[in-house]
DNA sequence: ATAGATTTGTCGGCTATGTTACAGTTCCAC
DNA sequence: GTGGAACTGTAACATAGCCGACAAATCTAT
């Protein structure tokens, strides 16, 4: 089934650019492939063997429940992002989920075990991934440094900030997002209660710097953030 | 100079344990080794080519500083561990530099694109660098999310429990450890002011769970933390 | 032994932020 | 279109932990 459509789903991910179309296919053999909508959860740790996936449509949160039941945000996937068991080795204690957070998504995965066998063959491809895995700690470590250091009001403007740059569309000088987020998505994002959230956006439009709705946001002058 | 003990040194350390013979010489060519004495301040990144880092002996906080001069400590390294361009991307815009904490240290280290030229040979060896990668990175954000989520008091329980963990020496039921940290550095490493981190410390010892001085410290009952 | 530097102890005021609580809005399904 | 659910707005109150200030203890070098 689809399995053009899975090779070239691969192949526009920047890690897979420069296999063959052989190497792809191994991949490809086993690949999952899946369509789910808006609120949709999907579990992947635990469950069966350990894949990893590829966002090829769409958004989703990944949320970890601790033991007292509080749900925190861990990320926010986007269209081509990789996620998943990203560090090869299966966590069985971690106790994670991905929510759909766009109209609909599409999701393709493949088996880590296949993922590790081609690595293997592929040492160059290996050293990407490992740069890759790099990057993502390097962004992490930042993001909670930002959350440790800062308080509220300058982590929501980074955190408005990052997502303009990685998903708004400029207009003329304005910066126009698609917001798929809630106030209390946000809010968990940047690690404080919704109020506060609520607060301090309520603040920023009162103030002219945003414009906000359900369905967007748009950040009037980029440059004051 | 040094070979023999250089190799044995790398050799030492589980990730390079499967290499053969002439694969470690391979990095020992060109690797430096170098002692330091208490509170020697080491640049790593910045200057010269990016090195990746393996500290034999002792022990070194990571501190980076920031554009307003306040300084984290960003990790601890203890013997046997890797540091550096651990993500085979040199970053220098990242402010970072080691502070020798004990008595004295020895580290080696190898040139980071030599380190790649091994990894390209050896899939095998690349696979285990990204699952070691991968792991670091699990820590990362398991410590992070431990700052964020908890309270001060938490905190500090969780670093010493750890700490004990990695370094402390039971005797009978009671775990010592040998303390090379300020209470300064402490109160940096579980991100709280200094005055807190005092007067949990002094809290935790009139309740008689701690024993601390400068030289050690006791932790009575570690089921307790 | 002495002086200076570093580390530890303690206090009170201050502020950002969490919490509780409730009301008003918007959305969606039937 | 209507009812219920999910989301957003606002306020009062409580408090953990930061900050400044200073004193006491301990270490280090000469």
């Amino acid at each position: 089934m689809y399995e053009d459509l899975k090779y070239w789903y691969l192949r526009d991910h920047k890690l897979f650019r420069t296999l063959s179309f052989g190497q792809i296919r191994q991949l490809c053999i086993i690949t999952g492939f899946k369509k789910a909508k808006k609120g949709e959860i999907i579990y992947f740790s635990s469950s069966d063997l350990p894949r990893i996936f590829l966002l090829k449509k769409g958004n989703i949160k990944i949320v970890a429940v601790d033991e007292d039941g509080n749900e925190t945000i861990k990320d926010i996937i986007q269209k081509g992002d990789l996620f998943g068991e990203l560090t090869l080795e299966a966590d069985s204690q971690s106790n994670e989920y991905a929510k759909v957070l766009s109209d609909d998504v599409a999701i393709c995965s493949f088996l880590m075990s296949d993922f590790e066998d081609l690595l293997l063959r592929n040492p160059s491809l290996a050293l990407s991934y490992t740069k890759f895995v790099g990057l993502k700690m390097k962004r992490i470590k930042n993001s909670y440094s930002n959350l440790i250091s800062k308080d509220a009001k300058t982590r929501l403007f980074q955190f408005l900030k990052d997502w303009a740059e990685k998903e708004g569309k400029k207009i003329e000088d304005k910066v126009v997002i698609e917001n798929y987020l809630t106030q209390n998505d946000i809010a968990q994002i940047i690690c404080t209660s919704r109020q506060t959230a609520t607060q301090l956006l309520n603040e920023m439009e009162t103030n002219g710097t945003i414009i906000y709705s359900r369905k967007e946001i748009i950040i009037t002058d980029i440059s004051k953030l």
